[in-house]
DNA sequence: CGTCCTATTGATGGGGTTCAAGGCGTGTGG
DNA sequence: CCACACGCCTTGAACCCCATCAATAGGACG
């Protein structure tokens, strides 16, 4: 881990993930998506494999992903990881900061990491000057809820070449929100075993499922690059309906302005 | 489904399950419970096996469970079902009508079940002259999604056994919080079919892990109610552990008052 | 007393794990 | 520039947990 205050200054404010995230929802202007950009902050760089914030530990700053990709995940007593949820560039780590004082999972760095702290208290401030904001940032956490009651089915209630075909199109649609993949393919920056333990799987049934995938021309691999070349055969195999992302136009309750 | 004006009339206000939730965690005073309580609502009975919201359903209300259980469930295109969530008395149904136009789920009564309903509009007006109830919502929010989170890792790393053993801690805890439950025992008013889909197990597996559980003197039952005998080794057993819940007196940030 | 729902029990089979090697690419240092 | 190590993926064989199917038994209730 190390300081990444100059990774800061290299980005384009105007096409921050997290910006292309909540401009996508909510009648956000220019300038509340700026006065969030501008919000006191610290940038932090981590690691590939380093533990962001530790189960139990006393937290009190919210968390943005700028860059990378990271996850919550449960270690066993008796060995073994599950992951719970993989957060993506534009991905909030720690809303339940602003209420609770100790976290009840792990944060850990998938890849290289980059990740944006804010006070809580300047947060608030902020969000009470600005009800759209707060619709957009409550939005993203109700889209999570709803990744993780679709994690439960996935895990519970399918096989494994689906519960595979079924997250890799779900990180398809969350990297399209945030311009981090085409029409039909992205970097899979992730390792098999990191796959398994996010699907409660063994690494080397991913390793055979994958290639199963692949042999039924519906996934194709050129290193780290997944291109899924049949979506709509893809999506009937893993039965995958977007509406848990809470994506449409329609989305939103009117009442909220 | 029929109307169920009758059964709030019946129930002693100081003791309403939500009141019991909730008022262990924030420095709330009775006249912030009383005011929830007198918010202008409508209340429903709904008979075991209704459905009462149904996926994708517009939904402009938020809802409490008054009594019985339910579930938030999702059904495959392939048949199957998974639980997603089990819902006791004293929770709330539909926090996320707040903010989304659309259930992703479905909630089903798992037992007789009465659903109190309240207009969102009321509701956030009373947030606004009430911080501490503000809280209060948010932490039972955060409770829910720390049990999704939990209900993963139980589903993707452990055993037919240990899956059993914890969800039966994890409802003898929230009981406890709603007064429904003794020191080791409470009554389980779901069948082996639902706590199956609820583990993604079949049901034949979790009759049999049921009476392993009783064999090792873990548990006792009679009829419907359930006795934890050994709690300390069925917490060992499950790899249990309580601080998904966030029951703590210390669980709550400061700075929210 | 019969009916329906729920739980039990046993046999069979498969999906996924586990263990153990081997292969492949990549970066690093001599 | 090669040697070597290391991370990651692949491959194969044996095993086991759990699903599935079928049939029975028990309980609650009208």
């Amino acid at each position: 881990m190390g300081e990444g205050e100059s990774a800061s200054e290299r980005l384009d404010v105007a096409y921050t993930p997290l910006r292309s995230r909540l401009q996508h929802f909510s009648h956000l202007t220019d300038l509340d998506l700026e006065k969030l950009d501008r919000l006191p902050h610290d940038q932090v760089a981590f690691d590939k494999g380093d533990l962001v914030v530790a189960r139990g530990e006393e937290m009190n700053r919210v968390m943005f992903v700028v860059s990378g990709w990271a996850s919550r995940s449960r270690h066993l007593k008796r060995g073994g990881r599950q992951i719970v949820h993989i957060l993506l560039p534009g991905d909030i780590l720690t809303t339940e900061v602003l209420v609770l004082k100790h976290l009840d999972h792990e944060i850990e760095a998938l890849t290289d990491l980059v990740v944006r702290f804010v006070m809580p208290s300047d947060l608030m401030g902020l969000l009470r000057s600005t009800p759209h904001l707060t619709t957009a940032l409550w939005w993203a956490t109700e889209q999570e809820d709803g990744m993780l009651r679709e994690a439960i089915v996935r895990i519970g209630r399918r096989s494994a070449i689906e519960r595979l075909a079924h997250l890799l199109l779900e990180i398809h649609r969350r990297l399209l929100l945030v311009h981090q993949a085409t029409d039909d393919a992205y970097v899979l920056p992730i390792s098999q075993e990191v796959i398994s333990d996010a699907l409660g799987l063994s690494q080397y049934h991913v390793s055979t499922q994958l290639r199963e995938l692949v042999e039924q021309k519906l996934v194709e691999r050129q290193g780290s690059v997944i291109r899924l070349t049949n979506i709509d055969q893809l999506a009937d195999l893993a039965d995958f309906d977007i509406s848990h992302l809470h994506l449409g136009s329609d989305s939103l309750q009117k009442f909220l302005g």
